[in-house]
RNA sequence: GCCGGGAUGGCGGAAUCGGUAGACGCGGCGGACUCAAAAUCCGCUUCCUGCAAAGGAGUGAGGGUUCGAGUCCCUCUCCCGGCACCA
């Protein structure tokens, strides 16, 4: 109480009562049968946290609380909204932190998420407790293993040699999508090239289904267009050139290339090998052999940044070899050189200077032949090249393709080198199969057991989960394989099939085949028996709306848009895209850079929460900036939003106590323009907030309460209570209280408590029209809504500031936008 | 280099279909309440000229379309994100 006998606002008290009494109450927690049968379901999904010994970070809650926000909106709308939570612990953050520390992973990880989970609690989400993950828990990673037996069984999952990403920080490999630039996402370390048999899923298959389906997904346009990116169709040809031995005479042997340019192969001068390319050796005549080798070993030295760099000036040597090339029948060269990457297409191009700007920076080096065989329109095609010339234009010094446009030649040399039996069309994807195996502790064992007479064989559905047995010294090495491999008694097993001595896999499999599936266990927590309840199953997925940070574009969003469809294939689910909706939310930034440890510019959520309160910490974030763009936290800012909520909290109870003490006035109509604006603000923010726009939706509350409350009037119940509902998905603890003062005794989001939006009562009766002269602003006029041009001019005449400037000018046209403006033309 | 998103007051950011640029908030200034302070409340706050009335300029730069452009078109600069010797 205050002195005027009025309560205050303490969020701390009015947020403990209410998550007590969700809690208590079960208000957001879900049975089975209400799983089974809701009456109007709506996943709301948010990505799950690796549950760090720091603690929820900003970020974390930003991104859980635009969700929440989200849900919170469409179960005030009337839905039943399942909105779950879980935790995403296994991997190398939390095994590389726990050996920092000398704890156990499992003894950390449960510290680390009874933390989380008091954090969590205390932001005031919409969680369903009843039905969390935990990758870590064996009833959960049971059936992460039970994932990959499908896919091994349906030969999508493969073990493989052959080059795979090593990080000698993190010492085990890597898959495509966690090395950026050259470096484990982890860990920044260079990533190394080393030759390991390892697990694959066949994703690959899936790249153009993975690439069509993206038009049909309500995406963020920028998580969109990155997984296109990533997945990198291109369309050209598979050309073989055949290998000369030394008299010049065709071999067996014949190099495969990829092009996009098949039309440009009368130009091709040259051929160029990867360096580890299988060929190099048979090509490579004795004479070359000596320095051929030495650049093959200086190549295996560098790791992938010191390989790929670009700016630096490309290397290569010749092997002594030739290959004829079909379109000219003449011998070329073929060199080895580090432009050229095994590890795309089929690691050996044709090189045509002429018409490329790496092979033509590489011929003028090693002064290869460059011809010239597209002309652009109109030009002459004898002038030298100065520089590759890339664009459109009809072929020269082709033969009998010469003036052909450069699109129909493509067509038809592909055509005509697949009569003569040396290339066909073919179209390549920079997507690469998903390396899943790990050489380390803090993961689910892949289920698979060697055995010298069956081959690998997956562990039995009825066998699993593999448990990850306790081992004390589980420090990753550099031996290649995990540190599962020391321990005998748990790797030494029998055949499943013929009952033989026999080997579990060591390796671990990767965190984000953990993650691939989590949003299809949440509903389906409930039972032992099975991964997945198809009733339930197909009641609540696909996900209605997901909300979450864009780095996981190319990582979990594509790996579990793969493993939906596969399972899907595989018959255990109905649909093959799991996000109806996805959107990416920004980040965060503050003094002028991303949160970080190493920038001291970390906000620590707990005491901003110890001092304002979730719901003043959740609505400052949301009012930040534009939810999809990110915003600047500028400390002093929560202070507006805080200064509101004690606004709304206050006006509500003073209509309360002016009801309590009798004052009939609380219980007046409302008045005229404030309910006006009332339903304007109906209108914006439930047109806002599900497109996600919170700051503007905020600032509406806001400017709606300034009406309430101009020039310090009382405000009465009609007033005050629609706009609690609507400031519920930001501040639902206080809206709770405020609900309840008002005297509600169900929970405000136990019912469609939105407030309905009434078109007519949002109407303006008089309007400001601006006037201009001649585009100009010379004064406003207040007339009826939908005046006439007629009324509207007289008036505007009538104005003085714009009589003198029409004084002495023609007025040669009138243009009149009703409610909007009057603009005189003049002359 | 290619693809996507941006650039608006001192700051974060608004602006529906091309129609009064700067909503809302922070900060700042002034005032009320107070012995005083905090809290709270009220008013002002794009820049320039002006006592004022008013006038001029103004949404990264330059051009264009239009009665009218932050918004549409062309050219360019810079910033953020994705991809990148990808053949």
């Amino acid at each position: 109480m205050d002195n005027d006998g009025r309560r205050t606002y303490v969020p701390g008290d009015v947020e403990r009562k209410w998550q007590e009494r969700w809690e208590a109450e079960g208000t957001n927690a879900f049975t089975t049968d209400e799983l089974r049968s809701p009456e109007n379901p709506f996943y709301q999904l948010m990505m799950f946290p690796y549950p760090s010994a720091e603690g929820l970070h900003v970020g974390n809650i930003y991104a859980f609380t635009g969700a929440d926000v989200h849900g919170r909106f469409h179960r005030l709308q009337g839905k039943t909204v399942f909105e779950p939570i879980g935790f995403d612990a296994f991997g190398i953050h939390s095994e590389n932190f726990a050996l920092k520390v000398g704890v156990h992973p499992m003894d950390l990880i449960p510290k680390n998420v009874a933390n989380f989970t008091r954090q969590l609690r205390r932001i005031g989400g919409m969680f369903d407790w009843d039905h969390t993950v935990d990758t870590t828990d064996p009833a959960y990673y049971k059936w992460t293993q039970w994932v990959f037996v499908q896919l091994f069984r349906a030969g999508l999952a493969e073990r493989r040699d052959g080059a795979v990403n090593w990080c000698p920080s993190c010492k085990t490999v890597l898959a495509n999508e966690q090395v950026i630039a050259g470096l484990c996402e982890r860990c920044d370390t260079p990533v190394e090239q080393r030759n390991l048999p390892q697990w694959y899923f066949r994703i690959t298959d899936y790249a153009q289904r993975l690439l069509d389906n993206l038009e049909t997904l309500d995406w963020s346009e920028t998580t969109r267009k990155a997984q296109q990116n990533w997945i990198g169709r291109s369309e050209g040809g598979e050309l073989r050139f055949p290998v000369l031995d030394a008299g010049g005479s065709d071999t067996e042997a014949q190099v495969h290339v990829f092009t996009t340019r098949p039309d440009t192969i009368f130009g091709a001068t040259y051929m160029v090998l990867a360096p580890e390319h299988p060929l190099v050796d048979a090509v490579t005549t004795p004479d070359h052999r000596a320095e051929v080798e030495a650049y093959q070993a200086e190549m295996r030295k560098l790791d992938l940044v010191a390989r790929q760099k670009t700016d630096k000036e490309k290397t290569g040597v010749f092997t002594g070899g030739f290959c004829r090339n079909p379109a000219t029948g003449e011998p070329i060269q073929v060199w080895i050189a580090d432009y050229v990457l095994m590890d795309y297409g089929t690691g050996a191009i044709m090189a045509v200077p002429g018409h490329d700007e790496r092979d033509f920076e590489f011929a003028t080096k090693f002064e290869l032949p460059i011809v010239r065989v597209v002309a652009p329109e109109d030009a002459d095609a004898s002038t030298p090249l100065e520089e590759a010339y890339i664009g459109p234009g009809r072929l020269v010094n082709s033969g009998r393709f010469d003036d052909m446009d450069v699109e129909a030649g493509k067509s038809a040399i592909i055509a005509w080198l697949e009569d003569e039996g040396l290339g066909e069309s073919r179209i390549n994807y920079r997507l690469h199969d998903w390396c899943i195996s790990r050489q380390r502790y803090w993961g689910p064992p892949i289920p698979v057991i060697y055995c010298d007479a069956c081959g690998p064989v997956a562990v039995p559905e009825e066998d699993l989960p593999v448990v990850l047995p306790r081992v004390e010294d589980f420090k990753p090495d550099d031996s290649g394989v995990s540190p599962l491999a020391r321990v005998a008694e748990w790797y030494e097993t029998t055949c499943p099939e013929c009952g033989e001595a026999a080997r579990r896999e060591t390796d671990v499999s990767d965190t984000f085949l953990d993650s691939s599936w989590y949003f299809l266990r949440y509903p389906n927590t409930d039972f032992d028996d099975k991964a997945l309840d198809a009733g339930i199953t197909g009641t609540w997925l696909p996900v209605d709306s997901y909300i979450g940070g864009n780095e996981h574009a190319v990582l979990h969003l594509m790996y579990s848009r793969f493993i939906t469809m596969a399972l899907k294939d595989l018959g255990h689910l109905d649909f093959e895209e799991p996000y109806k909706q996805f959107r990416a939310h920004g980040l965060i930034i503050r003094e002028g850079a991303k949160m970080s440890k190493s920038k001291g510019n970390v906000i620590v959520p707990d005491p901003i929460i110890e001092e304002f309160g979730a719901d003043t910490f959740r609505t400052y974030l949301m009012f930040l900036g534009p939810y999809e763009e990110g915003g600047d936290y500028q400390d002093e800012g929560i202070y507006g939003p805080f200064g509101f909520l004690k606004r709304v909290f206050d006006t509500a109870h003073q209509v309360v106590a002016a009801e309590a003490a009798g004052d009939a006035a609380a219980d007046a109509a409302p008045d005229g323009d404030v309910e006006r604006k009332l339903h304007q603000t109906i209108r914006q923010v439930s047109e806002q907030v599900p497109a996600l726009g919170f700051n503007t939706s905020i600032a509406a509350l806001m400017e709606y309460l300034n009406t309430v409350r101009a020039g310090g009037r009382s405000a009465v119940r009609a007033e005050v209570e629609p706009m609690i509902p609507m400031i519920a998905p930001f501040a639902p603890h206080l809206a709770e209280e405020l609900w309840e003062a008002l005297g509600h005794e169900a929970s405000i989001f136990d019912g469609a408590n939105w407030p309905e939006f009434d078109a007519a009562k949002a109407v303006e009766n008089t309007v400001t029209v601006a006037v201009q002269v001649n585009g100009k602003v010379r004064g406003t006029i207040e007339v009826a809504a939908e005046a006439d041009q007629e009324r509207a001019e007289a008036l505007a005449r009538a104005e003085e500031n714009v009589t003198r400037h029409l004084e002495g000018v023609t007025v040669r046209r009138v243009i009149y936008v009703p409610n909007r403006l009057l603009n005189f033309v003049v002359g």
